[in-house]
DNA sequence: TGGCTGACTATGGTTTCGGCAAGTTAGACT
DNA sequence: AGTCTAACTTGCCGAAACCATAGTCAGCCA
């Protein structure tokens, strides 16, 4: 196991406490397995009830909880479907929040795909067919190194 | 087989059963409030126990179970250092696994904030001073919109 | 030698998550 | 009218997470 130290840490360790910041909440929506693989699956492609189900392998108890918790949550909307000789169904989409989980979803994935031994799916971009990965970068457009963080008090 | 993401449901419904990926081991580390918590505190500078119990504000019981489950699975580890007229103690620092965890960590964060009411602290670049925030693009560097992404399995 | 403190370890209780099983409801088909 | 099915809902159970409290252990100091 290799350790990369900061070498910094008796100052560091001064840093004063963080804000609270609101990360129960989304631990309580995403915290979960199935909510994860829900959302996964989403942004893979899945909409529809029975797809998600059998996509996530669990049971459509826990996968009807879990989604009517997301839509409350405002991640997903249910948008009404029909196709021909079917009833009107429901196909849940994400919405712009949901969207904008896409880096977690994203970065979990990845680093569970990256350190362990099963391997995982690859995904790449579709204009040049790189592989896609998640970065941490400043507004100025700089890759930022761990060691480069400040935490600010809200102004 | 690869299947591109399109906004359309009714092709995006098609594409087949995603490749298993090992994200139950992953959930089971971070995916508890208190996991996360001691990890942002790590990743925001702290290292030792009563720091970083009094950071979380957890009691010291499930925060010693959490960062032995943390040290177990190769995140952090335990570096001895000691203070003068002090007998020796162990700082927690982050493996490069753990480091590897920065991004997912600070997505989750974000998301937090940008989500829900409560605010949240502001990180910045400590060498221009801008925002930091996770972003999705592919190895040419090219910003990834979710629509322009392309799910392989593993080759 | 005895007290103090930091870093745990152990126990008991409550809430949440997921699996299993059964019941419900709305519309399409016969 | 009766059957079928997708999409839920409800209830019970075991496991895990969290909290609170109490106990342990190792070194430093008086």
């Amino acid at each position: 196991m290799t350790v990369r130290l900061t070498g910094r840490l008796a100052q560091r360790d001064d840093v004063p406490l963080g804000d609270r910041c609101p990360i129960d909440r989304t631990l309580q929506l995403i915290g979960n397995r199935t909510a994860l693989l829900l959302l996964r699956e989403v942004f893979y492609g899945a909409s529809r009830f029975d797809s998600l189900v059998k996509r996530v392998g669990v049971t459509d108890a826990v996968a009807a909880q879990r989604l009517r918790e997301l839509v409350e949550a405002g991640v997903l909307t249910k948008e009404p479907y029909r196709e021909p000789g079917q009833r009107t169904r429901h196909a849940y989409v994400l919405t712009t929040a949901g969207h904008d989980l896409l880096p977690a979803v994203l970065a979990l994935l990845q680093w569970g795909t990256a350190h362990s031994s099963g391997g995982g799916p690859i995904v790449t971009h579709a204009d040049c067919g790189e592989p896609v990965q998640v970065e941490v970068r400043c507004a100025a457009g700089h890759v930022v190194d761990e060691d480069d963080l400040v935490v600010g008090s809200r102004r």
